[in-house]
DNA sequence: AACGTAACGTTATAGTATAACATTTTCACT
DNA sequence: AGTGAAAATGTTATACTATAACGTTACGTT
């Protein structure tokens, strides 16, 4: 398995060594924030995820760990798991629940909830950002149930898929 | 482990009967309408998931199933993974990511997304159906991306344990 | 009854995650 | 620098969730 998979669309219209210098600087800043330790197996395992611009698995990031660290420590899973729920408390990653997967956050620092794309074709996740939506704060105050985290996670066909669906036939 | 937890607040304020009894008549009639068997292992499966009224985990669900059929047929996973994936597909469960577990649908036949408030702390869920929200769409639009189902999962403190918790300090 | 298909049983194994304990690293304080 | 407490990581074992592959049974049609 390669960190990078040239043939995803992620990759096509950016320069991607750019965004995981970028996560790494705020996974600094906002550790600094926090008065929390970004250690270099989390540096290395951020990196990694941030490597993959995809949901990637515990164990898909356990193999390019071992890879990346020959003949050195040898990191179980739980190192991993330690790692990622280290980063999802930092909100450094997010954890795709429909894929068991793991993806660097793309606006970390500022608080919000995980809302995703998900290409069933390509499994690209895409984040964004559109605030708690109003009808679900309506439901949650009429059942007097206390919001304490939000996932909303939407499958489908991304544009790249879609085009390639209907070319196809 | 039992089928019954009578300290769940689901219990409480309504005739729990009704509920499983309702979903078999509602299931009947969905899986006529779609020219599906409605088989005797998977109306079992349906009644002990309904029996729980809360989520329920398929090895759960397999235990049960077990004590049901002493002596008899010895169900396997795959024998309950089979049947969940039916009613999934049926529209007749719903399954709650955060959970790795399964819960009756409230309304089977009308076509709608997954949508649950998730008590942390009994981990009940209730389920409700507030259309897809609006910036949602929008977003989607906005990346040309074709919407196949939408999964929201909502987690935090019910009403009981909230006040519970506060009483106790 | 014979056939084809769908459902289910059965065995084995893949994939995801954590418990429990040992060791190392880090940091604050002397 | 030396020391001790706490945090982080290493290590072993195992729990939990899910599916692959194949055999058997049950069902509906002819």
């Amino acid at each position: 398995m390669s960190v990078h998979s040239e043939d995803n669309q992620a990759f096509i219209d950016h320069d991607h060594s750019h965004c995981i210098e970028d996560a790494l600087v705020a996974a600094r800043a906002v550790c600094a924030t926090n008065g929390a330790r970004f250690t270099r197996l989390r540096e290395q395992v951020l990196t990694i995820i941030w490597a993959s611009h995809q949901p990637i698995g515990a164990y898909a990031i356990l193999e390019l760990l071992l890879a990346a660290n020959p003949g050195q420590r040898k990191p179980a899973p739980p190192t991993v798991y330690r790692a990622l729920d280290f980063l999802l408390q930092q909100g450094l990653v997010h954890r795709i629940n429909s894929l068991n997967a793991y993806i660097g956050c793309t606006h970390p620092g500022s608080a919000h909830h995980s809302q995703f794309l998900i290409c069933t074709e390509c499994s690209t996740a895409r984040e964004f950002d559109a605030g708690l939506p109003a009808q679900l704060v309506h439901e949650a105050a009429g059942a007097d149930f206390q919001i304490a985290s939000v996932l909303l996670e939407v499958t489908g066909l991304c544009p790249q898929c879609a085009t390639g669906r209907s070319q196809h036939g």
